[in-house]
Parts: structure tokens; sequence; C-alpha cells
DNA sequence: GATGAATGAGGCTTCATTCAT
DNA sequence: TATGAATGAAGCCTCATTCAT
């Protein structure tokens, strides 16, 4: 790779990350440009050089992230079979990143908004897809009679999302984020949607400890 | 009541419903308070003889609105001593009142979250209550040996508003709102929680067609 | 005097006495209406029965406390024969009322500069009756031989305004304001001005003590 | 000097040289930043690159040319030996500036003393560096026997520059400037403080013209 | 006379974006 | 590519004054 590319490179991520942390801090409209600036140590006007504007520096980095996270959590379910352990791993998936870059997921949680409401030509695709994982994982368990037929994927996707970015998002802002135990979360939200979905006369299978 | 103190509760009152609507219209960000001053039909001055500033104009909205939310769920739960029917009623209620109030659900479910003071600062105190109500559910439901002792109470309160809250948001954001079925989703959601923390033995309750 | 009548003075007097104190503290720019008015005890509106306008309430406490103060200045001076005497009393005098009406002074800084400046046609006729006591004072201390011919009174005048005004100010304006010993003060820029005019071959009267 | 630096500086110059003339112009309250913007050929903004608001560059005008006129006051005195000599030296000196820089005067004359912040917070502190180089002066004919040990330095050295200060005010204030004649202000007060404090047996020197 | 809620013009300030270097 | 000084549109908020009661 020649230099001046790597070196491209590398500043459009220095910019990435230092957005990342400073929406996070701040939010997205209460964050300056050049407060990114700073904090990613080049010129304002650099940040025009790789993105199209402020907005587009906010959706750039959602992409980006969510890339990331559909391909680790691809990773994560790959080797396994059983819906019901997916489920789970589903859930200590999305706390594990939520702790390991608790920037990230600030900024996405209000990205989510933003994107949604003011950007009419965007479509939060790659959220779809996280959640499209999850109506995956239902729809097989029901294909196995693992779950009950009449729960519907679509709206368990939301519904569990909501419910482990709700929780995350409590423990992102606690103060004392010991009282939100986010292990316990984790298996306490995916067991509940798991016996929730549950066919009659289908048992759980038992929660392998990590 | 004297026709001064109706008066000068009707202008607050004016500005308020007004400031819903454009917030929700326009965004909170993209909102001028000379729009809602238009809107309310007042000067622009005198929104300041009510609020101390835009920023407060949103937060009023969220408490006036928290506190009516508070008061007609505890009426909504008050008749009904089943667990099971409670955890029902709470999740149709939820809906509801999205539905019934939509600017005043696209305002807190949407324009709120971009406020960071409200984020960081004021949410969680705020929601403890609306919370509470579904812990103490569970809690009934334990005692009665109907839910697993196993299940947190605090963890699943979270989960459950987020659940409700982020089925709630898709269908305020959606630009085809019968993708998000709010009465399919209440019971959808209300079902898996139930089932999810039912104890062994035990079985739910039918649903009771509204 | 009827009621009615007696009533209406009060006002204006509360008025001016409000408005006198709440502009010695923050200033006539940065005090509003309403401080005044709390301060009175009456309502905003009120105020402008009375007053033209803010600046109007302004040089009405301007002309009224000259008013006061050249009475009082007449007074001090009345049964006083002895040119440096005189002098040596007006210094006092002057430093007296500022201890006493230390708001009014502080007022009355600020307004000459105001009432110069923005009130094209206002002219600060009171002001220049405080000086011309001393003008007076230096001719007949000319005219008796006393004070040197070539002192001019008008320059003098300013003069010694200027340096009793800046040393008050400085007393006002002190935290420690034992720095600034007004009596000892008034005797020292009394005596400097004394000789400083002393014609050849005068002497001063001894100070009398009082 | 590199052309960059010099380019900074020359627009923090052309910002504080057009706002003395505004405010010398409109006054403070009067004069808006856009007019100050114009004026310098600069855009609103820019001038929030050099001053935090409105009134730091009113008080960085204040600040900038005390600088200034401290380090020609000591080159002015600093030739004189004689104590008399440079008090009157110090009072053309004063009147000469006055004269010179009329906006400047103007400004610290009138406009800074409007300020509530400058006159409770800023003025007494940066005046005693001027004031200190009069008492300075008295101390030195006190040491040479020149003038009356019993007269206070601190105390005249507020007074002196109370009358110059007051005179200078109604120069730049008056209408009509000749009745505000500068140099014979300077000569008549030079003259009244040195007999006023000049002691038993010493006589004037006498006075050399310009 | 007295009130004080309402008015609304006007200005300070911010900050995303540009562009000459 | 990179810089960062400069831009200038735009909007929140203040507060002297009015006027219906």
């Amino acid at each position: 790779m020649p230099p001046s590319r790597a070196k491209k490179t590398d500043k459009r991520v220095l910019i990435t990350e230092a957005a990342t942390e400073v929406f996070a801090e701040k939010g997205f409209h209460q964050a300056r440009v050049s407060d990114v600036a700073r904090r990613a140590g080049v010129a304002d006007g650099t940040i025009y050089l790789y993105f199209k504007n402020k907005e587009d520096l906010l959706l750039s980095i959602f992409e980006e992230n969510m890339d990331l996270l559909l391909a680790e959590l691809d990773a994560a379910l790959a080797g396994i079979d059983d819906p019901i352990a997916q489920i789970r791993t589903f859930a200590r998936f999305h706390f594990e990143q939520v702790r390991t870059n608790r920037s990230v997921s600030e900024v996405l949680q209000v990205e989510l908004r933003l994107s949604h409401k003011f950007i009419k030509e965007y479509r939060p695709e790659k959220l779809w897809s996280y959640l499209g994982a999850f109506g995956r994982i239902v729809r097989e368990g029901q294909t196995r009679g693992l779950f009950r037929p009449d729960t519907d994927p679509f709206i368990l996707s939301w519904a569990f999302f909501g419910a482990l970015d709700e929780f995350a998002m409590q423990w992102v802002l606690a103060r004392n984020q010991a009282r939100f135990p986010l292990e316990a979360a984790a298996d306490q939200i995916a067991e509940v949607f798991i016996r929730g979905m549950l066919a009659e006369g289908q048992q759980t299978t038992p929660l392998e400890v990590t």
C-alpha cells in the first residue's frame, strides 16, 4: 500500500473516531465540527475533504460501525445451530459491544432518531439487517417447531432490539453502572424472549455458562 | 374560576400545544421559537413569560405529559387484579397513548432524545415511576407464584419499556404505518413477556378480545 | 393636603428612591424598569404614570437630587463669610453628602455622562449651579485680594469638582473604605486648592477643627 | 515578521480602531457590533475571533490604550528632574493625549464608565500605575523639602487625576470646545497643585513656555 | 389611578462551511 | 492534501413600553 493512500485512510479513521467520541459526549447538535477536528488533531477544513458535511459525518459513523457490528454478529452466530442458543448469544453479543464500544453505542442511539427523522431519503438498512438476524432466528425456530407459529418475527425483532437497547442506554447513562448488570440482563432478556416464544411442549435448553 | 386566571392558564396551554405540534412536524432544532409563537397566536416574547427558554419548553412537554400518562396508567390498571391481565393492559395502554397523541409521542420519542440535557440528566428519574408500575406487577405475580422467582423485575422493567418504546418509535417514524400494527404488537409483546416470566406449571390466562 | 395628592406624591417618591438604589447597584443600562418597580413595590406600568420613560426617570433623579443638594449647599455656605472657610466647608459638605447618600452620588456619577452624551437637548444646569458656587467663592476671594487674580474660576471649578468627585468615587467603589478617608481628603483637597490659589503675601487661615 | 502574523495583527488592530471610532460616535450601547464590523471591513463573526464579546472589545480598548499611555507618560517624565516641572509635564501630557486621541478619550472618559463591570471591578486596579506616577513625584518633592510633608500623596493622586479627568471629560463632551481650553487648564491645574503642596519658604520655578 | 400580562422590534452571538495559501 | 482564518446567515432572547381591565 503506497504511503500516501495509507495516510489518507488514517486521517479518515482519525476523524471518524474523534467524531464518535465527541458526538457521544456532547450530542450531535451540541457538538461543533471544530470539536471533532481538534480531537482528531486535524484542521476544521480537513474534515470536509473526507465528508460532505456534518450530517454526512454522522451517517458515515453509523454506516461504518454497523458494517463492523454486522460482520461481528454474523461471526458470533456462525457456529451455533440451536436458535435458542443463538438468541442468548445475540443478547450477550449486543451488550458486549456496548461495553467495549461505549461511544459507538451512544452515537447509534441518537442517530437512529436523527437519521429517520431528518434525512428523508435515508433508510437505516444496516439496522434492519441487524434486526433481520433476530427475525431469521425466530423463523428458523418456528420451522423447527421450537417456537410458536403465531409469534410475529418482525414485531419481536423490534421488541428484542428495543429491550436490549433500552437497558444498554440505561447502563451507558447510569452514574452507578453496577445497577445495570449487563451479563445478567443479557440472560434475563434472552430467557424471557425464548420462553415467551416457546411452542407448547417445548422446553428451553439449559443455559450454558461462559 | 376568575376569567383572568383562566386566560393565564389558557395561554400556557396554548403554547405547549403549539410547541408539541411544531416540534413534531419540523423537529425541535428545525423549529423556530417564532414558529411556535405564531401557531399559538402569541408574540414571541410571551413564550418567555411561561418558559425559561426553548429547551425548557421541550422539557415541559415531557413533564406535563408524563404526569398525565402516569395518572392514566394508574387508572387503567386500577380495576385489574390479575398480573397477567395487567401486563396486557399496560402494553395496550402504551400504544393507545401513542396512537391518540401522535404529536406528543413524536416529541417524546424522537425530539427529547436529541436533547443532550434530557438524555443525560433528566430522563431516567422521570421514567422511574412509569417503569415502577411494571416492576410492581412482576413482583405481585411472583408473590402469587405466577411468575418465576428468578426473573429480575428491575431488568425486565427496562426491557419491557424498551420493547414497547422501540416499536412505538418505529410506528411514529414510519412512512407506512401499517407496517407497524400497534394492537398486534401490544399483544405480541405482552404475550412474550408474560409467557417468558411464567413459572413452571402455570399457564397464561386466555387473551380477552377488546 | 388632600389624601389623594399625598398618595400620588408618595408613590412618585417611592419610585425615585427605588430607581436611585437600583441604578446605583446595577448601572442605568443594566437596570431593568421592572427591577425599579419591584423595589418600589409598584407595578411596572405605574412608573409610566409618573415618568415619560426610563430616561426621564434618570433625569428626574438627577434634577431632584441636585435641587436638594444645591439647597443644602447654600445653607451650609450661608453663614460663612471667609472664602477660605467656604472652600473647606464645600469640600466637607460634598463628602458628607456622599457618605450619607451613597446611592445618590453613585447615580450622579453615571448620569453626568449619560445626560451629556445622549440627551442632546439636555443641559445639566443644576450641575453648573453646583460648580458655580465654587466659582463665586473664588471670584469673591479674588475681589478681596485673597486669591491670585490669574487663577481661572471656571477651570478651577471643574478641577475642584473633579478632585472631590474622583476621590468620592474611589471611596464608593472601594472594598476597604478605610483606604479612602473622606474627612482627611476633604481637608487635603481644600487645602491644596486654597494654598494653590492664594495671592502672594496672603496666608491661610488656620483650619478649624469640627 | 511573517506575513501571516502581520495580517492577524492587522485585523485585530483594525477592529479595535473601528470600535473606538464607532463607540465614540454613537456610544457603546447605541453602537451595533455590525457597525464596528462594517467600519473595520470585516464580517461580524470575525470580531468574535479576537474578542469574547462586545464588552470585551470595549475593555480591550481601555487595556491597550492604558498600556500605551503609561509607556508614553514614563517617556515624557523621564528626562525631567524637578518635581515641579514634572507635575506641569504630567498635566500637559494628559491633555495632549486627550486632544490627540479624541475618539480614544471619548471612549475612555465616557463609554467605559457606563459599563458597570468596568466601573465596579476593573477601573481602580488599572489606574493605579498611572496615578502612582503622580504619587512618586509628590514623595520625591517631599524628600527634597520642596513640598509640605503633611500632604498625602495618595489622596492628592486621586484628586489630581480627578481634576484633569473631569476637565478632559467636559472638553470631550462640549459642543463648543473653546469653552474648555486644554492648555490653559493644564497650567492652571498644575499650578494650583504645585503651589498648594509647596513647603513654606519654597517657591515655584517659573513656568516654561512651550 | 394602578396593574402586570402581553407585545415585538432588534441585536448579539454561534458555527457550519469556504477558500486562499 | 492540509490548513484555519474568515465568513455571514440566522435565531434566541431581552426588556422598554402599552393598554385592557
